[in-house]
DNA sequence: GTCTATAGTTAGATAGAC
DNA sequence: GTCTATCTAACTATAGAC
């Protein structure tokens, strides 16, 4: 029997089989509306009691879901490895690549979500409190330092840009068909991206 | 004993005693784990049963929050009464007073938040399908027309001012102290809003 | 219209055979 | 490590006195 705290027993079939389909139903019918029966059941049709065998309850795999199946690291080697000379070239290549690997990991931020509500944030937070929040924040500190940027104050950029990106996901999450489908997902993330760089406004300026 | 679908019901003491005492608990506590008799309790310490004479069970007090306590038409009116002769200046003009809006009604969109993991957006949907989300998207467009913006296409401004307005609140609640407190909410509402018009790079043209 | 008391259900978790 | 069977606790909702 692995331990409860066993970070490393990802090895186990049942294991995994638990994740999966427990991830799905708290996705689709909510993490309060899904019971440990129905969890049991969709993975393979087990006992509800086995579970038990691999998490010690209900919470406890969901904070497995948040600790295990975060797109943490791809985000980090995207910001880390990002090229160019000048901060506008930086952050058109990050958000190029970052913008389409999150909506790929879409529903991680679904689950964040979900921790955010059923358990104001607590695993979230834990998951940012290992290194990734600073690793990130001085990336984007160091881009903002690189020449092309007018002014701005200490984390303004980071600020700026995870507002960005948030936005892009949640209007492209809800957001109504007839306005998503007037752009392809490139076009879209071309203006976005030309939109925070140069601005809405013709180059008269008027506003 | 006011029937069930009697929207105008509010004189109730009792009812919106009990309307807010659930908004506080399942804003605090989440929705799955607030339970009748903690919002009878709540509610002036009354009898779980006798929150049934004013709610058919406890999703409709949810539904009654979301469709009673939403800021729609004060955000209609800051559209529809916006100043501004060009797109510019009646985007600044929008935002300046949607933005510092927004956030003092930030609860609902937690509100919001919750309709959408527990009951797959059903209640927001709802609300929107009243005429509000037409009505801001035809303000929106017309804005769009006005002289001074680059060309884009139908709805894209639309989706980028939802897009700025979602990440600015969202990244005021869950962003690291250090980085919100770099600024006062005035300095950054300004800051978020010349990023959207004029964008971030300094005007010779490198990204 | 509000209370007390409770019915009826279902949840998370456990025990012990295999 | 998985099963069956079951425990205990908590829930929503109802009935009926006042």
């Amino acid at each position: 029997m692995p331990a409860v705290s066993d970070i490393s027993s990802k090895g186990s079939l049942a294991r995994s089989e638990i994740l999966m389909a427990a991830r799905r139903l708290f996705l689709t019918q909510g993490y309060g509306q899904t019971t440990m029966r129905d969890i049991a059941k969709a993975a393979n049709s087990r006992a509800p009691g086995g579970i038990y065998n691999h998490f010690p309850g209900k919470e406890a795999i969901f904070q497995a879901l948040i600790q295990e199946q975060n797109p943490a690291d791809e985000i980090l080697a995207v910001l880390e490895t990002s090229q160019g000379e000048t901060a506008p070239e930086r952050i058109r290549n990050v958000l190029r690549k970052a913008l389409p690997l999150i909506l790929r990991h879409y529903e991680f931020v679904e689950l964040a979500q979900i921790d955010w509500r059923e358990f104001q944030g607590k695993n979230f937070n834990r998951l940012m409190q290992g290194g990734i929040l600073p690793r990130a924040l001085s990336q984007i500190e160091r881009i903002q330092k690189l020449p092309g940027l007018k002014p701005l104050a200490p984390f303004a950029l980071a600020r700026l840009m995870v507002s960005f990106i948030l936005g892009y996901l949640l209007t492209w999450r809800l957001g109504p068909a007839p306005v998503i489908s007037q752009l392809t997902e490139e076009q879209w993330i071309e203006t976005v991206i030309d939109t925070l760089l140069h601005g809405l406004c013709t180059d008269e300026k008027l506003g």
